[in-house]
Formats: structure tokens, C-alpha cells, sequence
DNA sequence: GCCATCAAACCTATTACATCA
DNA sequence: CGTGATGTAATAGGTTTGATG
């Protein structure tokens, strides 16, 4: 089941082309690609997108002019300003030299599995050597301060109870400013990495595979997160346009049906279906003769909505007399009706 | 070809910690 | 200095998917 909701002009005017279904969204794809220039969001209870819910879910198709989409702001600014606050302080929390010694010994059993298909990436790259065409030897990173303990910055003493602690507690562990851009640079490319990348990555940062891993996965929730917000926002004045919109249709039927009512003689026109042309705001009528919504017809002789329907019916197809408008079929309320294509029995 | 099982990858929600106002 | 708000690394649990027998 779909429902298509074509805002017309009105959001053709934000450049916007606005689909509200109610369908099943694809989700995020596994290889983290999202479709070049156009996204979906999906409103419902899906616990996981990758496959297709039962329930329909409220699905938002955006194409690119729509939202700034990808090209928001990322980091917000103030979140910039406060990472590059944290990280000129100087202090690297994962670049201590013991840490990363004793780190490789008690990573050893996560790192297990990606042994093999990292073998060719960790071959080619030591710690040593692994910026390769990286510009920032970040194993040095930590050595660069004034200290041997992680450059003198406020979180000496943080790292160093991380050291000694032996893993016993959950710390945090923050991330360089230099790590961060190059996670992010990596993420610009795949918003997902392979086991290979994940490896190379992690050698680069001097960052456990599973740090990188972790460090992915919150980034996908951040940008999935942010941009349910951004969408969200959207959809709120998408639902404000419609509102508005038949707020006014409201106010035009009821126009037409008092002028019905004053203006009996109108009552004979097998005003069917009268459409708003979304360009130009006229109303045509889907079967009646070209005199229907004779305020607007007057100027608007071949509709712009073109096949819909709209078109006037030639003069000769007009009944010949009130009993015939009166008795066919057609002089329905000007509710929307399925069009019967046979002329009313005399 | 179909089915059960398993592992890997991923997502979502949550927790824990660091930092700031 | 204490505290709440915020950001984010890390964890836990669940789902999906592909491989394998």
C-alpha cells in the first residue's frame, strides 16, 4: 500500500518533490551506500531496517534539494570547537607507549579474528612505518608533548590510573583531534569498513580494530540520529503545508457549495469532480461540460493538469436537457467518485 | 533445493565517563 | 567546589545475512 501526496506547487516552489508513503523503506544497506542523492526515512516500529516490516512504516523520500542531507554541518560547530578545545590540550589518551604495549597484549583475543584477513594489511604496515601515505605518525602522537605520560595535558592523571588499573573499570577514552579528522575523513568515503579497512585503520590510529569498529557504528547512530531530527523537522512543515492546504480546499468547497445554493442554475452542471490545478489554483471538472466552476473556466480552457481527466467534455457531449442533468448518474454531491463512462439513461 | 546452525556484522538502547557551564 | 547537561566511547542484547554441513 502506498499513499502518494503530491504537494504541487507548494512545494515546488521550495524546489522540493515531496513523496509521504506509506510503504517499506529498504533501511540502511549493509555495505553503508546510501542511494547517490536521495534518501528515505522511515517512521515506525522497526527494529531492525534491513529487512522489510510487516507493518507499513511511514516512509519520507528526500531527494537532494530537500535537505542538506549529507552535507550537514559535521560536526555541529560547537562540538568542533569543543573537540579542538579537548585535543589541543595535547593530551592522547590511547598514545601512552606502556599503554600501548600493555594494550596489544590484553587486545589479543578480540584481535584474533580479524588475524587473518588483516594479515596482508598488518604485514605491510608496522607501527613503526604505517602512516604510508597517512601524513601523521599517530604512535608518536602521544610522545609530542612535554611528557613521556601523554604531554602534560589534564588528563595525565586519567590516563595514568588507566594504565594501572588493569582493565578492571570501563574507561573513556578519548580520541585525538588528529584521530578524529582521519575516522572522519574515513567515514566520508564508507560510512561502514570491511574487516581489511577496519585493520588498516586501527594500525594508522594506533587504535584497537575494536575501537574503530565502536567508533563507526556511534558515528552511524550520530548521523542516523541527526538526521531524524533534520527530517523530522520536515515533515513537521510538510504536515503545517497540508494542513494549510486543506484548510483551504475546505474553505473552497464550501464557497462552491453556497454558490451552488445561490446560484441554482450552476446546479446542473454534472460538477462531478472539480480538481484544483495545482498551478494555476483553478478548478476544472472531470466530466462536466466546460462550463463548470465558471468563476475560473472562463480563462483556463485547456487544463495544465493535463491528463487527469480535467479536460472539459466538447459541447456535444453536453446533456440536452435539466431532467437528463438531473437523472444522470453523474450530478453526484462534488465529493470525488469514480466516473461512470456510460451517459445517464434518459 | 531446503533447512538448521553458526559466526560475523550491524543496529539500537543504554551505560559510564569526561568535560563544560 | 558541586552539579546538571552534554558529548561520546564502550557495552549489551537483538537482528540480519551469508556460509556451511
Amino acid at each position: 500500500m502506498e499513499l502518494g501526496l503530491s504537494l504541487g506547487e507548494t512545494m515546488a516552489d521550495a524546489g522540493r518533490d515531496l513523496v509521504l508513503g506509506l510503504g517499506m523503506g529498504a533501511g540502511a544497506r549493509r555495505d553503508g551506500e546510501a542511494e547517490p542523492g536521495r534518501r528515505e526515512l522511515e517512521f515506525g516500529a522497526r527494529r531492525c531496517g534491513r529487512r522489510p516490516s510487516p507493518e507499513p512504516a511511514v516512509r519520507l523520500t528526500l531527494l537532494p534539494g530537500l535537505v542538506p542531507g549529507l552535507g550537514l554541518p559535521w560536526p555541529p560547530p560547537s562540538e568542533a570547537t569543543r573537540h579542538l578545545e579537548a585535543s589541543t590540550r595535547g593530551f592522547d589518551v590511547n598514545r601512552a607507549p606502556s599503554l600501548s604495549a600493555a594494550g596489544a597484549a590484553a587486545e589479543d583475543d578480540e584481535e584474533r579474528d580479524d588475524a587473518g584477513a588483516a594479515g596482508a594489511a598488518a604485514a605491510s604496515s608496522s607501527p613503526n612505518n604505517s602512516a604510508g601515505s597517512f601524513p601523521t605518525d599517530f604512535s608518536a602522537h602521544g610522545q609530542t608533548g612535554p611528557g613521556p605520560s601523554g604531554g602534560g595535558g589534564d588528563r595525565a592523571g586519567s590516563r595514568a590510573s588507566d594504565e594501572d588499573d588493569g582493565g578492571s573499570a570501563r574507561k573513556k577514552l578519548r580520541l585525538s583531534k588528529e584521530q578524529s579528522a582521519f575516522l572522519e575523513e574515513s567515514f566520508k568515503e564508507h560510512a561502514t569498513l570491511n574487516p581489511k579497512q577496519k585493520l588498516a585503520l586501527a594500525k594508522q590510529l594506533n587504535l584497537r580494530p575494536r575501537q574503530v569498529e565502536v567508533w563507526f557504528q556511534n558515528r552511524r547512530a550520530r548521523t542516523k540520529l541527526k538526521q531524524t531530527e533534520v527530517d523530522c523537522e520536515y515533515l513537521k512543515r510538510c504536515c503545517e503545508t497540508l494542513t494549510e492546504e486543506n484548510r483551504r480546499l475546505q474553505k473552497e468547497l464550501a464557497e462552491l457549495r453556497a454558490l451552488k445554493t445561490v446560484h441554482p442554475f450552476y446546479m446542473h452542471l454534472p460538477a462531478t469532480t472539480l480538481s484544483m490545478c495545482p498551478s494555476c489554483e483553478r478548478v476544472a471538472s472531470t466530466s462536466a461540460p466546460a462550463a463548470a466552476a465558471p468563476a475560473q473556466a472562463a480563462s483556463s480552457s485547456p487544463s495544465p493538469a493535463g491528463g487527469g481527466g480535467i479536460a472539459a467534455a466538447p459541447p456535444e457531449q453536453r446533456p440536452s436537457s435539466f431532467a437528463a442533468l438531473f437523472s444522470s448518474p453523474l450530478s453526484r454531491p462534488l465529493a470525488a467518485q469514480p466516473q461512470p463512462q456510460a451517459p445517464a439513461s434518459s
